[in-house]
DNA sequence: TAATCTAACTAACAATCGTTAGTTTTGTAA
DNA sequence: TTACAAAACTAACGATTGTTAGTTAGATTA
């Protein structure tokens, strides 16, 4: 497998874009980061574009699946919501530098991926949607302002991979129990 | 007074930056919005780094002014939760473009700006969290970790930003009546 | 009118950017 | 040992970066 090094590179570069984000983070930033020299990046990848469309498109096309999956499984709607959470939980701890770079990095994506990537974002915030919608109709969810209840819960889950670091001891199943008692309980 | 073209620079920088993130904008790209000579800006301002500071420092301080009167004034925890949410999307909403800066480029400040901003954010956050205990001890919050719901509400409020585009012709009263029942009483 | 100030300009700087070309070292298989 | 491929290297490129110096046009003040 010629895979092993090009990985590295994508691994290595994802945990400084996390930190200071795609522009502010250089070729040679990343080389140093793995004791060689710039130009011996280009043995593995066609270039920086490359590792921001690696990284990005993998982890969304994951969350896509995850969520067209249990989309189309059947299911109360909060049987649904509870199950979209866990699995966001999941993406996140495993992928958590990722998760940065397609939080706050993907407008710099170019071309067919930036296309895609909207296309995937899209759809996954589309079938977010449409669960808390069969909520609302099923009254199994208190009828608020659906975009309200989607951006509460999306900002969440989206921002979990800053806070993931600071978890400390807590498990996974541990937040996992809590993040969706808080979110569909609240905390009163 | 001289404060009108420098304010005029910030407005607009401030744009570009919530667009691209500080480090993809150019003094050049800048001039070039205000149809001006990048060259020019300077008459103005000292450097790209005052652009940031003034930005993100002056909403930094507006946040835990407001945090502070809040504590400081007597009330239970839930009076003082909701208050706090409110007053959160009243800056948010007349500081979208800051809140971007202040949220996704507050890194690249350097010097005494940095440690200054994580001082403000670092009280900004214990303030929070010190209504949320408080809320626990009075029974007022049901006793979950409070780690996991100040990290959810702080997350929704901190990413309001992105969504205040989208409210549409969702008036600002009705946001902070729905946004405030989601936080807290949850959807079920 | 003359002097001053404001805010724009042109031109250029040193540094850094992503990237390419060509070369050398290193490890593995015949 | 020889041959080959993988992966590193040096050196350099054209473009862009933030910034400075010096100048100029237009408005305000003395």
């Amino acid at each position: 497998m010629k895979l092993t090094r090009k990985k590295e590179i994508v691994v290595v570069a994802a945990k400084l874009f996390k930190e200071k984000g795609y522009s502010a983070v250089s070729m040679r930033d990343i080389a140093q980061q793995m004791d060689i020299k710039a130009a011996s990046l280009y043995n593995h990848i066609k270039g920086k574009q490359e590792i921001l469309s690696s990284l990005v498109l993998h982890v969304a096309k994951e969350f896509t699946n995850s969520t067209q999956t249990i989309t189309s499984q059947d299911g109360t709607a909060l049987q649904r919501l509870k199950k979209l959470i866990e699995v966001h939980i999941d993406i996140t701890v495993h992928h958590a530098d990722a998760i940065a770079a397609l939080n706050n990095d993907w407008m710099h994506l170019d071309g067919q991926d930036l296309l895609d990537f909207i296309a995937m974002r899209d759809q996954y915030e589309e079938n977010f949607r449409s669960i808390i919608k069969q909520g609302i109709q099923e009254k199994q969810i208190k009828a608020k302002e659906p975009e309200v209840i989607l951006f509460s819960i999306l900002s969440t889950l989206r921002t979990l991979y800053l806070w993931n670091e600071k978890r400390g001891k807590l498990e996974v199943n541990v937040l996992k129990k809590e993040l969706v008692s808080v979110l569909i309980s609240g905390i009163v």
